[in-house]
DNA sequence: CGACGGTAATGAATCGTTTCAAGACAAAGT
DNA sequence: ACTTTGTCTTGAAACGATTCATTACCGTCG
């Protein structure tokens, strides 16, 4: 394999030159560079990356951790996190935790031995331990759709308070009254305070009951055996919100095929949350909460740029939008 | 930031003592070993993987690059990538190029600099040079759900040709004679060899015809796009087979949605190609072709993990399965 | 009692790059 | 002619872990 030394030898230069030319090629004169660059091209030079990353002691990358990878929520987080960090010349690591805190505190590993720039993470497990400890040892951990009040870390969510204060008004002010919520497991924070919104809405309005379906993931299959239990009970509510647009699409999809006997929006109007891709093409086009997916990675990644110390904010707060859509359109049932 | 030698100091041993418990605990007396893990734990000492991977010349990650993270397919294979590497001890560092082959030549060039123990990918371009490089450069480059019988490199896919001769032979069987083909950007080789089974099918049958409506990109709104179109064309075809899941699924969307004049299967069979989850899970339930995506990821690494020289298979082939659904379900319409 | 074998521990050399103080050289200024 | 200024280039040190030839030590055996 060639190294900086076998390019200085044939262009004859010292390793020094070689490396300027690489790094600060106005520090060398032009035929030098020339010369240089040409004998680099012949010999298929490579840079070394561990050789540099040792000597700078830092890496050039970011390391990024997610509930799932498989989530087009977060497909689209990791896309703006990774654009932002192309632009300033850095790699992201991507991990899936796949819901496992064994795999997330692997991945957490890994990145402190490959000495990243910094940690994005959704943390999984409530075991912040983990994540204080790279903090302690240099390494920047920076939340992504997750606050900590309480904590140190900065992050860059969207309120999900608000976001399911939003769909949940919006049901209600279709004329709904009876409504469903479907929620993951309580222990994922971003399923809690949706509910807590979700909750917040119908308190404002007397008339209007909530009722929780809890469900163990947050996948079309779950949101499918929901459906088809709302679908066949006795008081069917007339308005369903489902925490993430997987289920709520599973859900739609227990409801709304042909001879269902339920129709939708009209027996019952259905909302979902995250607005993926694929919300706005479901049979009947599905309303949902929009949360800025990519800017969430972009920004991410600028919280870690920026200044670590005063400056800048340390926590940034996107407010999620309502979509409507065909599956809460149409005039109030009642 | 703590070295070896910070924990040989604390630990009264010397560096090459502190690696050794890190590496060969058993060249080391058991009361040492002892003493320095507690010094390591006191001190929070992570190894430096640069400082490693520059002593040994190699590192400890396999580099993937697929199309399209976005898409569920390739998030199965590197789902099997990686846990097939994990159980090696290595990592995976997934890239994707987001069909663009600039940023499918900015991973392998990272790759590269990275010396990765292989590239695993599914290129977009037909540029080999940059394969052909890394290869010549001592990196084995394995080709993930791609082939090229006149190439070097090993590879693992599965036959597309089959697969779609057994779609097509399926809707032929249903007896639908007015056969559509969705096709993707016939660049893609995985497209264009299922288009070419979908014609040996249609050839056994004299009696049936074949239109290829041909889309710039394989996602579901092209699909959605295409769907409208059928719906309203004048000889509407009697079965649709799309080359992709996301493709099928906006067909169906396009097509299925109440009031919409058609029925499906009734009027229109559907059926598409990767079998997704998704796909399991749609208003009327998607036949597919199942390709053993998290099979393929895992045995890319196994092809790459294998002797180089003689010894195993160089190429493995797949064979797709037809996994039947509603979506072709019932008797012929003729 | 001395040689031997085996186990533990050592410390210098090494990987490939970047940095930086110092040197070489030429052109410009006095 | 001599200093000054500036531009290029050099070569050695440093980054942190691993390896390996060497040394130290202890108990055994002849």
């Amino acid at each position: 394999m060639v190294s900086v030394k076998d390019v200085a030898v044939a262009a004859g230069v010292s390793v020094g030159t070689v490396s300027n030319v690489l790094n600060h090629p106005d520090k060398v004169s032009p035929a030098t560079v020339q010369r240089v660059q040409q004998v680099i091209a012949e010999l298929g030079f490579v840079r070394n990356d561990a050789a540099r990353q040792l000597r700078a002691g830092r890496s050039r990358s970011i390391g990024l951790v997610v509930l799932d990878v498989g989530n087009p929520f977060f497909a689209e987080v990791a896309r703006g996190a990774e654009q932002r960090a192309a632009e300033e010349n850095l790699v992201v690591l991507l991990g899936g935790a796949d819901q496992s805190p064994e795999r997330e505190s692997a991945y957490l590993d890994l990145f402190r031995e490959q000495r990243v720039l910094g940690v994005l993470i959704t943390p999984v497990s409530d075991d912040l331990a983990a994540l204080r400890r790279l903090d302690a040892a240099g390494i920047p951990v920076i939340l992504v759709d997750r606050e900590m009040p309480e904590e140190s870390f900065r992050s860059v969510s969207v309120d999900d308070v608000e976001g399911g204060y939003l769909a949940v008004s919006h049901l209600l002010e279709r004329g709904r009254r009876r409504i469903a919520v479907v929620a993951g497991p309580a222990s994922i924070p971003q399923v809690a305070d949706r509910l807590e919104g979700a909750r917040r809405a119908v308190a404002e309005h007397s008339d209007a009951t909530l009722e929780v379906i809890e469900v163990a993931a947050l996948t079309v299959l779950e949101g499918r055996e929901v459906g088809e239990r709302i679908r066949l009970a006795q008081d069917r509510p007339d308005a369903v919100f489902a925490v993430n647009d997987l289920l709520a699409v599973g859900v739609l999809q227990a409801l709304a095929f042909a001879g269902s006997g339920v129709r939708v929006p009209e027996d019952v109007a259905l909302i979902g949350y995250d607005d993926i891709d694929f919300a706005a093409s479901t049979v009947v086009p599905l309303s949902s909460i929009r949360q800025p997916a990519r800017m969430l990675g972009r920004t991410a990644v600028d919280l870690l740029l920026a200044e670590p110390e005063g400056a800048g904010e340390r926590t940034i707060r996107y407010r999620p939008e309502l979509v409507v859509r065909e599956s809460t359109a149409g005039v109030s049932a009642n």
